[in-house]
DNA sequence: TTCCTTGCAAACGATTTGCATTGGA
DNA sequence: TCCAATGCAAATCGTTTGCAAGGAA
């Protein structure tokens, strides 16, 4: 992972990203942001209000999901259930992609190699420019059954 | 594009595919494919219901594009926006790729060379099974700004 | 006749917003 | 002091479901 280091560099970056908008980094927020980048991948509001010490109100946490998300601070995804899941920006996880479960939904990180990464960035490119589009970056899922549901046997 | 022909073909294969678990194929759900069949990538149920001739109620058109999910005849999609969009699974459609305009949300189907999606497959495989998935298949997004966009300065 | 399908209206659940209150610089 | 942040409750909105009526085999 490109990404920068600990927990105490990733909230003064962060701090320092919401100043610069006059933005506040409150207790609240940085809890938000304490408990999103414990997780090893996109999280949902109900998993992160869970997982923050202390409890946050859903209307406080949505609107600091959405400040994040205004802010370039986090990134907001959408499985296929509908819910939606927020992970950190790439500028402070470093680039990477994700493994979806098609039985249980979960989803997690992983790396990919350089010259995997070449590759992608390639096709990406190459193919969003043909059909007209400038292209920003580019999202990999892999989908699959994992090592739970593979033993579980669902599906 | 490695899907099968035309519209009369897709409506027959549908016909088969659902008539095989018992279920019939009714005005209302042909008028789903119809419109679905037309598009040139994911659309939302409130598309689906415009794009349709005569009007589909909500409840029913739900209905339809739930009975077409589980029967694996259509894939169900979620943008950035929380909205659900379908298109037509690529047995019926072949298989694609899409790019997503970042700043206007549209989302379009596009083609890929068949190097480079040996090159997604191979890197999709490896990655999976690192992670300790049963990979089934990949998703390859390429987000960008659309012309449209590009001209309007919409980012 | 027997089920499947339809359509209306009500229910749901994730997310958003109004508004009065609290708190930090 | 002043404006941003908070938290409760009410409102939204895409989507789902209950139920009675309609239709095909």
């Amino acid at each position: 992972m490109a990404g920068v280091g600990p927990t105490a560099e990733i909230h003064d970056l962060v701090h320092r990203r919401l100043h610069e908008s006059g933005i506040r980094y409150t207790g609240g927020r940085r809890a938000v942001v304490t408990a999103i980048q414990m997780a090893t991948g996109p999280r949902t509001a109900a998993e992160l209000a869970n997982a923050a010490t202390g409890d946050l109100p859903v209307s406080s946490l949505y609107r600091s999901l959405a400040i994040f998300g205004e802010t370039g601070i986090l990134k907001k995804h959408h499985g296929s259930d509908g819910i939606a899941r927020y992970e950190l920006a790439e500028w402070l996880t470093g680039h990477h992609h994700h493994v979806v479960c098609v039985a249980c939904g979960a989803i997690e990180d992983i790396d990919v190699p350089d010259a995997a990464e070449r590759a992608l960035h390639d096709i990406a490119s190459s193919l969003g420019a043909q059909a007209g589009f400038r292209v920003l970056d580019h999202v990999l899922e892999v989908e699959g059954v994992c090592l739970g549901c593979e033993v579980t046997g669902d599906r």
